[in-house]
DNA sequence: CACATTATTTGGTCAGACCAAATTGGTCCG
DNA sequence: CGGACCAATTTGGTCTGACCAAATAATGTG
């Protein structure tokens, strides 16, 4: 998946998962290029490009004499979209982790938001509001809308950190969990209470309510993902147990 | 600087750089492998290698037929050391808005290890802010204690996606802002209240109370960086007129 | 002028070669 | 026996020149 149908990004992901999966001790040697050009059945040079994006990944690190792996903790951000996508469903703790860090940044963003939009901007927000409010019964006909409100709350917000931030995650997470056909269940009302919380937040211009009204609502969000993958692996553990 | 001695590396840190200045608009096209070969009076290979980390960083996109350029905000987190390290200065705008960030993502890691923490770990942050007490006058000279109570927090709030975020943008920040010697001049007081906090809430393993005492610290330290960098700015305008 | 066809450019890959740095292994000496 | 020194080998970094397939640009044709 996602090789993009040359040589060396096909070399470049296998080798990315394998560090990934552990599969090399942090600070080990790294197979010489000549040996994964012999392994691959490739020239050196593909592989070469191959361990030069490994490198910009931050999961290895060249040298003559020798490359060497390097510790996942110390990667760059862009790893996280293939190690969540590595096993057959995404591991529960890391999901949670990601919701965690995306809710304080997405509270940060809505604050900004509310508060740096000009009129047009908040007609435009509730607008969007009001959009996703018609389809908030069905969780994946209203994630359109719900990205298509934060892509909105982003741009005004206007933080290149933290849409850069955005960037290396959003898209991946969100792809992966419809793609396997992962919805949480949220309670009933919370969307509700979210939208209205954030209706008021705009007529008032009050950021703080803004975030706040985020924050819980992704507090509900990170229970419901949890308990889907939590049913998600007990269904796969039973599938393999036939 | 960072070029990492070998040409590749040198002309992928070219290349990066003359993107991120906007020396090309997004979507045009890239000059072709064998232009840049010239150029740099370099081989293929080489080129091919640093256009392969471009590639990773998210600032190009390659195909048969030429590659193009993609915008800055959908690159990769990866580039925003790169990017502050520019001017002469770093952005002002573009520091705050990762202050912000930054601040957002400590707060709740702040929170996190504090509820978190073992006894044992609870002893070893209070041993940390008493040794950060002792150098608090001196912004320099507190740095290493500094980091060393947000990398321990960091270790016990165990929270991956922010570590990987961290990595990517930490270490660049805080060198660079010594290295520029920007010395934010932080309120009397500003710090006392912070470790003040800061003990409070280990004593009382009150995460919300850390994380509020994080949140009120960055507040002052983006004004005082906020500052600084205008300060500097002014300072560089008038030599520059001279 | 619109469209289909050809020619050219460009990225993707391969092969073989050379250099310099790092590692390895052996040797010699204390 | 152990440690320091030195040569042989491995390994990454780079170059040259070549071929293919896809995309683009140029051309000719209706």
């Amino acid at each position: 998946m996602s090789s993009s149908n040359t040589i060396s990004h096909e070399i470049a992901a296998i080798l990315r998962d394998e560090i990934l999966q552990q599969r090399y001790r942090s600070g080990e040697r790294f197979p010489s290029e000549r040996d994964l050009a012999a392994r691959f059945d490739a020239s050196r040079g593909a592989v070469r490009e191959a361990l030069s994006q490994l490198e910009q990944l931050g999961l290895i690190r060249t040298q003559p004499g020798g490359a060497r792996v390097q510790s996942v903790k110390s990667a760059s951000l862009a790893v996280l979209g293939p190690l969540m996508a590595l096993g057959d469903y995404p591991d529960p703790l890391l999901v949670d982790q990601f919701l965690q860090a995306f809710s304080v940044l997405t509270a940060m963003t809505a604050k900004n938001a509310v508060v740096a939009a000009s009129p047009e901007q908040l007609i435009q927000l509730k607008k969007l509001v009001a959009e996703l409010a018609a389809e908030a019964e069905d969780f994946e006909a209203m994630q359109p809308h719900w990205r298509a409100l934060l892509e909105a709350m982003s741009a005004i917000a206007d933080n290149l950190v933290v849409r850069l931030i955005g960037n290396d995650l959003k898209a991946q997470f969100v792809d992966q969990m419809i793609e396997l056909g992962i919805r949480p269940d949220l309670r009933a009302g919370s969307i509700d209470k979210l939208l209205s919380s954030l209706r008021v937040s705009l007529n008032k211009q009050d950021g703080e309510l803004a975030s706040q009204a985020m924050q819980d609502h992704f507090v509900e969000l990170r229970e419901a993902v949890g308990e889907a993958l939590r049913f998600r692996a007990d269904e796969l553990s039973i599938r393999v147990a036939n």
